[in-house]
DNA sequence: ATCTAATCGAGACGGTACGTCAGGTCTTCGC
DNA sequence: GCGAAGACCTGACGTACCGTCTCGATTAGAT
């Protein structure tokens, strides 16, 4: 029954005593979104969101700080659903399908696009970098450690094994040349950075 | 050679047919890095470099397009002798030395500072990233490789070793956690990387 | 006659179902006046009023269309008593104490300067110098004439006089001073146009 | 000639260390004054001005503080020649055509309408009332007096003449009924706040 | 010894975006 | 149905920098 676009509307309201307008809301984290990719992050500015999403910019500075938060709000609305990695009861494949999946995010969706915007302007803004960490990297790092959790339950990886520098050594070179040398990042690439890993930690008489 | 640096000269001049004045580049390059550590990069501004350096801002833009050409500049010329990597003669003493000071340079060093803020400019700006690479990145990585070449020269590393890929894998993790994670890079970071290279590619007998 | 001054009542209300609240009338009189008063015409603003009186904006608008009716109502209110001219059964006498009167009042009194700031939007806005003009100056205007019309009663003035030019020739100049020098409007300056003013008209040899 | 679009131009110029752009200073000035003809004091906004004078706000704001101060120059400029008494060498015939004069430009010219603006604005702002007083009323007072002293020195008035208060007498009604009745103020009004004076002050047994 | 050309500090210029403030409209809910 | 609350769009505010330009002074090489 929702927003059933039926004649009358009605979900329609501007100005409510009870909460926000989820309308303008989505309207501007579209047009965020949409500016970052037509025009790239200096085309992002509040009046240009504004102009776009219809809406004004009073509203904008009302529920968001500054265009990295309107960003970082569209941004993790858009990767709820991304790169979770699936159980395919096997460690190597798990993490070869997950690379290969976190490659392919950074380097050619939208959200990845997004991701890299507010990476480089945490580099500017610390504040801005804790709120990523907190926010969405923590939670990322959740996920991305999911393989290896399962696989050490299962025995098939030492119980003690540092599992944050694993995981580092996994996503690290992925993310150097998406951020730093902007080389590709191939199938073979992250198969062999899991590869690497699998040498070095699995349990194994041969 | 024209204008050469006949003996004294000396540099002191405002307007000159021949040549520009060292005196006001010097001092454009000092304020925008002195404004990059006191204020961020939002607080490098082509006005306020002007105004620190005492300096017209037409002079600025007479012989740099833009203030991250400024900051390109400055932080090539900071960083000629860093990250040179000494030959002790053993790959894994060599590469723990290295990568040690790498991370302490990305960590702690102010011309490590200014890498941060161009590449995260870089993430908004393609051009700035290709000259970052082509100016800067790839003389770094040739001076990272040095390393593995010797011990190529040596035997000690496979003469087909994928030395492109090898370096993603060592330095790669220490840039993931400088740009992303914000976590420390201690020495025991960086010794495992090292560890774990060896491990994998070192020609060994058992 | 519903909600009537019965005993006690009282008009504290908030939300009621017939007719408004006196209370957030008089709040909003109040306010505006105080404002006035305090940060002058500039600091009168419609949030600025709702704020001071405790009342929703759309409470205001209800009733009044802009600020500037919320000023002339008070204005309005203030000076009912102000300004009747008293009958001492000479034209000399009479007119004497009422310019004298009306020079204190513009220049002194708080409804006066609310009359002032009036006059001063009136400049910028035609429908409501009408508006001064009809709801309230010709009434002035009228209470003003009264000592002539006692005076043509009595046989001192010619019965055919000009009564609105007469008003002008007196007023006028105390209404220059106020509005336009800025110079003080002593006793000896009202006394003068009275003088005047007997000097043309009076009827008289003697 | 003039502005004759002939190749260089060449007294076009933007930026200049030595003074600030003519071209500009005028069409600010001439914007301004449309906008006040045009929409009134509401619709002078420093925006609005920036837009039709083809200026930046910048550089508005670099030589006048606010909208009055750009109306005030505007006003001074235009009015210089304005209001100048002739010297006919009669009292009576000197007065009468210089208050029709005064009428005229009051209610009718454009500069009467930026006069009677910045005379509504001063109610609201004593800064901009003792800036009109000082840099134009005084003048323009000195002026209105020229007949006066005049006749004074030719003797047709008593040297001990009040020339303050009786100016108030002969401009003040004008003023009053320009600024706040609204009427009308025909050749008949000013003949005879001329003839009043006359009668009064003239010396003469006849 | 003059002339010429390049550079310098200075700063005004037309612009874009900023973040804030008030205006006036609309919607909800309690009384 | 009134009143408090407050979200909404609109539009102007005054400021900070942008990148371009024009000036007068300075200086070194060419004539």
């Amino acid at each position: 029954m929702e927003s059933s676009t039926t004649h009358s509307d009605n979900t329609r309201h501007r100005g409510n005593r009870h909460g926000r307008s989820e309308e303008a809301r989505q309207a501007v984290l579209e047009a965020a979104d949409d500016l970052l990719a037509e025009r790239g992050f200096a085309g992002v500015t509040m009046e240009g969101i504004a102009a776009r999403a219809g809406v004004a910019k009073q509203t904008i500075y009302r529920w968001w700080p500054s265009k990295v938060d309107v960003l970082l709000e569209a941004f993790t609305e858009d990767m709820a659903e991304h790169l979770t990695p699936e159980d395919l009861g096997d460690l190597g494949a798990d993490l070869r399908v997950h690379l290969a999946r976190l490659a392919d995010f950074l380097t050619e969706s939208d959200p990845g696009a997004v991701f890299r915007a507010l990476t480089g302007q945490a580099q500017h803004d610390p504040q801005l970098a804790a709120r990523l960490r907190d926010d969405h990297l923590s939670h990322q790092r959740t996920r991305d450690a999911l393989p290896l959790r399962r696989a050490i339950a299962r025995g098939d990886l030492p119980a003690d094994l540092d599992v944050d520098t694993a995981l580092d050594h996994l996503v690290g070179p992925i993310h150097y040349r998406v951020l730093v040398t902007g080389a590709p990042v191939p199938r073979e690439f992250t198969d062999d950075l899991v590869a690497a890993f699998l040498d070095r930690h699995r349990a194994g008489p041969r």
